[in-house]
DNA sequence: CCAGCGATAAATGTATACATATTTAGGAGC
DNA sequence: GCTCCTAAATATGTATACATTTATCGCTGG
């Protein structure tokens, strides 16, 4: 079974004594957290059957917290839960994530619609022209091309996150947070596509940001939903070439 | 607290000992699909906190499956969990309701792009012809209102799922069934609307049937998009009439 | 009378014990 | 050797006890 792991090597929340702040007031909270990162990251295989009695004893805690959490992240479709017979980690296809991709044109572009209907807040349009400016430096500059691809990346995050916020729909939040659950589709996976295609990509940013200052929806709206599938056929590029049988 | 109830009339899932078979093999998933029903109800107010221990009292079980239920509702969206602070339920706004039939038009008609790209099955053509005899007969039948009315809601739900199976993605599905978790915003409440304007939302079933067949894909989009927009805006003048401020 | 504070009550978080269901291992019978 | 059946082992479901946090109420003091 390639891919799984057993979660021994974690440290609990609460454990840091010093100056340390846990964000995490309970170990259930702390645990959806890092199992949905584990799970993201593709740490166990697709299928795999989670045992609560191991995953407890690895984690030290019991299962009370670790039933919490897996509940929660069935509840969010990452898990699928069989009565009596336990969690299971979701499988996906190259389709499920190509349609991840489809999805998400469309809610990107549902939230660029909402926000140059509403017009940008002097805030958003704050984060969204710093975001710019940080993706044209990334961009430009000579720097290791490692640092270059994470600062591009934060860029990218920031300016998608910031329209989402903009279109001030939770709804639409919530559905791109589905899209981007798929395990292996992650957004930050963009670092590895090909330098010209990210710095084609960086003007369509460019594009959706003047539509939004000038109040144009329509054009915010499909100048987003092309800028995503655009991500979607440079993913394709790369995971066919990865491996040809998903 | 207008709205709010006790839980207390109800009986429990494995209770029946005579021929009555539970569908429900555990507590917890018969409370979950239980709660959430109630709340899409409106059977609990917005905002409401719901306490554990009340719950397993009225319902006559332990806190343990009344806990795994709220924790998966939390994971679907329709409640929050605050730490230490328990589970409230989400509230909803007019917006929210619009934006998610926004949303679903956009989804559904990703599903029946889907399903005329690939094509439709005998089994699922069937089924949708089936669904479109359902509603010509009970669009034109004499009977009693409230027949044809829940008659003609089945057909239309049956019309919808089986597109969206036909789509056969998993996502969009998950899409569309958060669309419809909005409380209030639910899909059957489309018998609430005028008989002319649901006979003509009929004869678009009958184009989008027609373009699946023909394997018209852009034209099912379209035309699925198209719908479900009516449908908001049937469902926004109902709801407009009946509370004029939400 | 109100603000602030402290004790009590109540709610949620966690651990654990036990009940029930499933899986697995082993053997009898063919 | 294979199938089926049975029993032990294992896993999940549930209940309950206790810990910790939060909310409520009454009190003191100004």
């Amino acid at each position: 079974m390639p891919g799984a792991k057993d979660a021994d090597t974690l440290a609990r929340p609460g454990a840091e004594d010093g100056g340390g702040e846990s964000p995490h007031p309970t170990r259930a909270a702390w645990l959806v957290e890092h199992l949905r990162q584990a799970l993201l990251d593709g740490a166990f295989a697709p299928g795999t059957r989670l045992n609560e009695v191991h995953l407890s004893r690895g984690l030290n805690v019991s299962r009370t917290p670790v039933r919490a959490a897996l509940q929660m992240l069935a509840g969010e479709g990452l898990l699928t839960h069989q009565p009596n017979r336990g969690f299971t980690v979701r499988a996906v296809s190259l389709s499920d994530i190509i349609e991840a991709y489809e999805m998400r044109a469309l809610a990107e572009g549902l939230a660029a619609r909402l926000a140059a209907e509403q017009g940008l807040t002097p805030a958003a349009r704050r984060i969204l022209k710093r975001a710019l400016d940080d993706g044209d430096r990334a961009l430009e500059e000579k720097s290791a091309s490692e640092d270059r691809r994470a600062a591009y990346a934060r860029a990218n995050d920031s300016f998608h996150r910031a329209i989402l916020e903009a279109g001030g729909s939770r709804l639409v939040e919530d559905v791109v947070r589905l899209c981007q659950r798929i395990p292996q589709a992650s957004a930050h996976n963009v670092v590895a596509f090909d330098l010209a295609d990210v710095r084609a990509r960086h003007e369509g940013h460019h594009a959706i940001f003047a539509a939004l200052v000038a109040g144009d929806a329509p054009a915010a709206e499909r100048l987003m939903r092309a800028h995503v599938t655009s991500v979607e056929l440079s993913m394709i590029r790369v995971m066919s070439r990865r491996s040809p049988a998903i």
